[in-house]
DNA sequence: CTTGCATATGACAACGTTGTCCAGGCTCTA
DNA sequence: TAGAGCCTGGACAACGTTGTCATATGCAAG
């Protein structure tokens, strides 16, 4: 073994442990630096023999290329940014696996982290992301502004928000159609002979929830039906305060006799309100989960696709970095009513 | 300016879209290349003065420091990767979530991806992310053999197995006790009368559904009853073959009267089977699933903690990356039986 | 005014890889 | 056998950052 091979093995000693470099499989197996570099990479103009050669130079030391180091000299990462609300939310994981789907064919891993709805904690993410170099980075907004992207937008990096649209800044965004989903929600029970309907869903300030109140008012207002204030509930999203919601929705004299219910937590905990009470009343929320088809009655969702939306996100995305695409655009991905019974109530006399 | 600014920027212009260096913000402020990496990274030892034109250039050219180069320099990479079976699935969001928390709180971030339990992409994908240098890596095996990981474990990649065990190689290990888990939920149906139980699950070479064969096989034995082969249906884990398997079962001149689901997709599919079937047939499910208390009757589950997997997992990992652990170990946490009504029918007369 | 010392700043190498370019040896043809 | 052309292989710079070390500046003390 020549002299500079134990000489660089005691260098690179300490760092990542001691893993082996190029230089040390060239030094073992007595070829160049570049040689190596060509048969690792699979580069022609490296005879089968000194292919050999190195081959089992790499084998023997372990050796595994650096692809930090690759990173830096090619300048591209393959790898892209998945900033979403909450990994352990099983909205997210569709989605999430199908933004890795995307991602894995075009050759890139995927980064991901929780912003828990907290803008400050989306912003440091989305940061750390673009610090780290990544090719883009798909975004489901918990802030709602996103001025803090610009350098980085200006920079190249490809981005896409999805769920809930970007906040003061011109980026592309993937939504579901919230507001007409709800407004089919709503007319459907409408169309099962409600009037009274309430909602209950989430702080309008959240671009989803906006919508989907919008939605509900427009088809009330579309059957000619003026809502009154004590049918909706907003902000209210812990189960405690969804079953208080319900409760007083359906108590009263004059009570609702169906509710749509904004998301799928909330769906959820009117199902148990529900359960509880003797009068019938019908129920659609927005978001499908699993088992609703197993209740009694089965429940009836306003379906959105997750997979579809970090599919066409992920691959907005990709077409960005081919240099495809030019203006950014809104696109918003149709929902789907799924009847299953509890949509299908008539209402209590 | 001075004439090195523009000539730098012209040099960068087609890497990483063009991203200004420290190079081009030290020609900007007039100052030395480290003295922008000192303001950067807060070191002592500049003026205020220095430091405030060294901060105008950053703003003016939306300078962010290049992490990748910075890792290649320090050799570490405050990343930790995540090799999976199934993001998507609703098992592993919580575990990711917790290892995501975890490496957060060590200020690392978290690259993972799915092996979709195919033991060749889960290769690939974990020397992948050895390639990219993560710190440390956390493991949920599809395949039985690990010894490519050898030479990374050697080089000092921290590395963890969860849920299923490492093959052929001395690595932590973190599992649910599935043994104990299903023979506690066979025991609690022979409390209540049973003794012709049978049993679904995955095929006995996955760990997890051996060991949960065996907990059955166990609890049966210790009530002194023989088990018979038409009472085990293994291998059988799509819903077509789930329900064939509990419809033989429940059919027959001696139908079992109890059924234990080995695993989360079994148990749904032998709720729908039980509920068009009239004789009254008790059910306990390994893993516990959302909604499972709502449905009627409850469904009696054996609960794992899958953040609690995670959480332990990566910060068994943290240590070993803290210097603070020597030796591989193999943790198993208990699993809870959760009793809602479906595992406490008695048996069919 | 010189010496000594602390403090602020910059020049330079190194991290491990890839791209560019050149050299040496070979084959082929005239 | 010489010249052209191809094939193999290596030297060297560069990617953007940080660590080391040297220098410059200012000020106090002699």
């Amino acid at each position: 073994m020549p002299e500079t091979a134990r000489r660089s093995d005691h260098l690179n000693a300490t760092r990542y442990g001691n893993r082996p470099t190029m230089k040390d499989v060239a030094a073992r197996a007595g070829v160049g630096l570049k040689t190596v570099s060509r048969v690792v990479n699979g580069e022609p103009g490296v005879t089968p023999e000194t292919e050999r050669r190195v081959q089992e130079a790499i084998d023997a030391l372990g050796f595994r290329r650096n692809d930090s180091a690759r990173v830096l000299r090619k300048g591209r990462t393959a790898s892209i940014g998945l900033v979403l609300e909450d990994l352990a939310d099983p909205f997210y994981g569709p989605l999430s696996r199908a933004v890795e789907e995307v991602a894995r064919a075009h050759g890139a891993l995927l980064i991901n982290g929780s912003s828990a709805e907290d803008p400050d904690r989306e912003q440091e993410l989305a940061l750390a992301l673009c610090a780290r170099r990544v090719d883009g980075l798909v975004v489901i907004p918990a802030g709602d502004d996103h001025r803090y992207l610009e350098p980085e937008l200006k920079a190249g990096v490809a981005t896409v928000f999805v769920d809930r649209p970007a906040g003061r800044i011109d980026a592309d965004v993937v939504l579901s159609d919230n507001f007409g989903g709800a407004r089919d929600g709503v007319a459907h029970l409408i169309a099962h002979g409600h009037r009274r309907i309430g909602f209950i869903g989430d702080m309008p300030r959240i671009h989803t929830a906006a919508e989907r109140l919008r939605g509900y008012r427009a088809a009330l207002e579309d059957a000619g039906t003026q809502v009154e204030d004590s049918w909706m509930s907003l902000g209210v999203t812990d189960p405690q305060r969804v079953r208080r919601a319900a409760e007083e929705m359906l108590a009263g004299p004059d009570p609702v006799t169906a509710i749509f219910a904004g998301n799928n937590r909330v769906t959820v905990t009117v199902v148990r309100v529900l359960a509880e009470h003797s009068r019938p009343t019908a129920l659609v929320g927005f978001d499908d989960f699993e088992l609703a088809d197993l209740l009694q009655p089965g429940v009836t969702v306003i379906a959105q696709d997750a997979a579809a939306l970090g599919r066409t996100a992920a691959e907005r995305l990709f077409r960005q970095l081919d240099g495809t695409l030019i203006a950014p655009e809104r696109i918003e991905l149709p929902t789907r009513l799924i009847a299953r019974g509890s949509g299908e109530v008539p209402p209590a006399v």
